[in-house]
RNA sequence: AGACACCCAUUCGA
DNA sequence: TCGAATGGGTGTCT
């Protein structure tokens, strides 16, 4: 509550552009100049990133996608099915362009109207301008921000094909993350209740999304970085997925996939791939067994962005020694 | 989010005057026309009705508002305590026709650089054109639009006398309404915290208000119906209030009243007459309780107004039930 | 009690 | 498009 002034602002159109660190300042920039374009940021790099990164960053992006989503959104007869199918869920082409050494991903979910009735929920995945993996799609099911999220999460997972290199996946989504990051192991433990001993929501997404994240463990061994990102900092890639959710929450109404279904089939590949592993070298080798490494960013308000914190969680089998109904799958099967 | 163009622009000032339906067409009568005068209306009604209105309603009100506003506001040797006392603050001469079956105002609130340093803020009520009880003042105290607004709502209730008729007072401050409609006995139950936990801005005003409304239902009777209205929608009431307020804020500053104490003399007035009542009456028959009125006007974008909603509120003597305070001094005196 | 999101509403201004 | 003044809420977890 103490307006204890410690912004800065920066002026991409006016008088002069640059970092200012007193609003009188900025104002004197860009009061009656035509089309000043100017924000406020709690960090000096924030608002130098902001300065360098390009202007519209999406308008060419959005109307392709626009229509891609609209294709995929709206039922019909020939694509209805696919949509809930894993097929149509296949990777999209990626850019021939390799040029780092990993593949950074913002994700974010918006929510018009977020518990109150006759929300709406889009998905935003924002690669960098122009990508055409960039997606602007309608949440389905459930129209709430935490849905938004995790799905925006896992449609990255589908639709980006394995690679030898990490993927970085960065959200403002406290809670998608740590329901992967903390409290999915516990959750396995005590049978998807809270600490309130009330029943976890939205675990179906949350299961798929274990899943797929165990997948790409044990297909390629390369790691994902789930990196926790402040919203409306002015970073670009938060920027980018912020406006293409908004946009996905424009679009038709979507039918709701079977989470389940997906999940299933995920973990059957995978089970497939242990057990040829485990007839190739059956010397007591184990499944593999790969890392999630998480990044923390320290919030806002401190400043500074140090080198991001890493912790590590185990991932892998994990969840085939703790989920019944797959057990009862192998048994049977 | 959908852009569905459905707005009108009233040229008032201009190459051509009159209503045009789009954004182009308007530009080209006032862009570059020295002291063009133009709107944006969701309705072809409203844009009639703002070239309608006449340009000028306050130009005789003005100067003698001007010479009255700045008698009471100067502080002087002679009229600095008047200022904040309640005779100061006695109701002004009713004009004699009475010419309708409730008392309509407007009140509006204006604060230039509202959130800046060296803000000025300046208060309206307008009952019509050239009306006496026209008020135009500087808004004592912290200079922001809220208060300016709560402030203004508060001088109608200290100035107008209590009648029969139903006072409507108009207001475009939903923040004002809320406070004393929804808020209050939330407020009162939770010791003045806001749902963030943070303790609510403006406590004595919005207190005093609240005793306001509570002697004037518990001596008259009479209901006061706090109307919402959407600002600059060129309704003729709104503008003179605004315009009221503008002018109101350059006046001199004033002295800040103590609102607590104004509260606690009308308190002691209502308790008086409580007693009375009691001892006139002690058959049980509980103190007055009388209705404040709300009404809900609809948005502007729905194109019309339409017959005003009525949410009915229980008011009376619950604050006497509520504030500790009250009943400290209840029990010494 | 805390955290991160998602918003909703009305103004006041530049 | 930008700022501030002000309030209300849900989604979710610990």
């Amino acid at each position: 509550m103490p307006k204890a002034a410690g912004y800065c602002y920066a002026v991409k159109k006016g008088r002069k552009t640059g970092v200012f660190d007193t609003w009188p300042e900025c104002e004197a920039q860009t009061k009656g100049y035509p089309g000043s374009k100017y924000h406020k940021f709690p960090t000096r790099d924030k608002a130098e990133e902001y300065l360098r990164s390009p202007n519209e960053v999406f308008a060419s992006t959005t109307r392709a996608l626009v229509e891609h989503a609209r294709l995929i959104a709206q039922p019909s007869p020939t694509n209805q099915l696919a949509v809930a199918s894993t097929s149509a869920r296949a990777p999209l082409p990626v850019p021939t362009q390799i040029d780092s050494d990993s593949d950074i991903v913002y994700s974010d979910g918006s929510c018009r109207g977020n518990g109150q009735k006759g929300s709406y929920a889009g998905v935003g995945v924002w690669w960098g301008s122009d990508d055409p993996r960039n997606l602007a799609e309608r949440c389905p099911g459930d129209q709430t921000n935490n849905r938004a999220e995790l799905i925006a999460i896992i449609r990255i997972l589908e639709t980006t094909p394995h690679s030898s290199r990490p993927l970085v996946i960065k959200s403002d989504s406290r809670y998608s993350i740590d329901c992967v990051q903390k409290w999915l192991p516990g959750w396995k433990r005590k049978g998807w209740r809270t600490a309130g001993g009330t029943p976890v929501k939205n675990v179906q997404l949350i299961k798929y999304l274990a899943a797929l994240l165990d997948e790409r463990h044990q297909k390629s061994g390369s790691k994902v970085v789930l990196q926790h990102v402040y919203g409306h900092q002015g970073e670009q890639g938060n920027e980018g997925a912020d406006a293409l959710a908004n946009l996905g929450a424009t679009l038709p109404e979507v039918p709701e996939p079977d989470w389940d279904a997906l999940r299933r089939a995920v973990e059957t590949a995978m089970r497939k791939k242990a057990v040829e592993e485990a007839v190739s070298a059956p010397f007591g080798a184990t499944a593999t067994t790969t890392q999630l490494v998480v990044q923390e960013t320290k919030p806002p308000s401190t400043g500074f962005v140090e080198p991001a914190d890493v912790d590590e969680f185990e991932f892998g089998l994990e969840l085939l020694a703790g989920d019944d109904e797959l057990l009862n799958e192998i048994e049977q099967g």
